[in-house]
DNA sequence: CTTGTCTATGCAACAAGTTGCATAGAAGGA
DNA sequence: TCCTTCTATGCAACTTGTTGCATAGACAAG
């Protein structure tokens, strides 16, 4: 189970209050790992009673009071022990490829809009990403020698780059695809 | 829940077991969804109580005697309302980043037999599928003029190719980001 | 002045996925 | 002969992930 060893990751990265760490999980940690707040806060408390994080009440004024949260020495061994045992090369779940192969027994047009729509949601996130990049690695601000932890998160970055880059390759692969079949039957399914 | 719908469309591409999906999951519907045989026994028994597909029981000499499923008219309507239904750009679930972000609190040098491990294990997949695709699409055997279906399952296949070559290059990257941290620090973690 | 958004945390119920085990006959190798 | 592999189906327990809802103060827009 990842989940935990992500925020793991994230929090000695720096700590942080589980809505923090559910914002970062939509931004620069969602481009290989999604969790929602629910998911984040059960595993938090989770950790918290195993002794993994350690919590500081933190009081804010015009804002609610958070729960800081810091990796203790449990938690940096367990993430230690988690990084020196092998894993299995990741499983995909695909849905618009499901669809793809489904389109065959409905009408293939009609799939356009849909691939039209994740061509633009890819887009977004390139963009999104080479925003991140340009700011943290490329950019005039970027740092000139950058540590381990920096090079790190830059070919991590690289990685989502490289996959949106690739995806959207291959969702133009897709619509000429599907445009040649529409034009090939005007209409309708092909069984 | 779109294992329903994958079976449903591995189904109406040819109708089989469930043992017969388990392994077309292992294989040419694995490069973009996976599931185990439980799953789909448990997903198939509660697809023919909802009546999306029928039964037939087909005795076997020298061999246990199996089910096979094929999909029935409500089973084909609800794949096609799903069809048609938006859904969301899929979300990555990338154990290995994590692991690579994590590297930066432990020893980097220590990842790079489980990156090449993971390079070895795509290298295989990526072979798996050319093999596929010459066997399938462009090899002597292929079909001259494919139809909607065949084409539709290459551009799959074509993207289940397009996503190894791109994750071996990454690979590559990250090899060669673990071994120039390695030189800078010869031994042991960053911080 | 009401509605909506942002920060912040959390419960409860449900759906989906994983892991371990069980059965059982036939075939093939040590 | 025993052990393993392949075909074939399935239960039970457990872990994860999703969805809907609830609370609550501050602030901005209409």
């Amino acid at each position: 189970m990842a989940l935990d060893h992500a925020i793991l990751v994230s929090l000695l990265e720096k700590p942080g209050s589980g809505y923090e760490l559910a914002r970062r999980f939509e931004r620069s940690i969602g481009y290989f790992w999604t969790a929602t707040h629910q998911q984040i806060y059960r595993v938090l408390k989770r950790m918290e009673s195993d002794g993994w994080i350690d919590v500081r009440e933190v009081p804010q004024q015009a804002r609610p009071d958070k729960k800081e949260y810091s990796v203790a020495a449990p938690g940096r061994a367990a993430l230690s022990a988690w990084l020196h045992e092998p894993i299995e090369p990741e499983s995909v779940r695909h849905d618009l490829a499901v669809k793809i192969r489904g389109a065959a027994f409905d009408d293939p047009a009609a799939l356009i809009r849909e691939v039209e729509r994740h061509h633009r949601a890819h887009t977004d996130r390139l963009a999104h990403y080479l925003a991140g990049e340009r700011r943290d690695f490329t950019g005039p601000q970027a740092p000139a020698t950058p540590d381990a932890g920096q090079e790190l998160q830059h070919v991590v970055l690289r990685g989502g780059i490289a996959y949106e880059r690739m995806t959207l390759a291959w969702l133009d692969d897709v619509l000429a695809t599907l445009h040649r079949l529409a034009a090939r039957h005007p209409s309708g399914p092909e069984r």
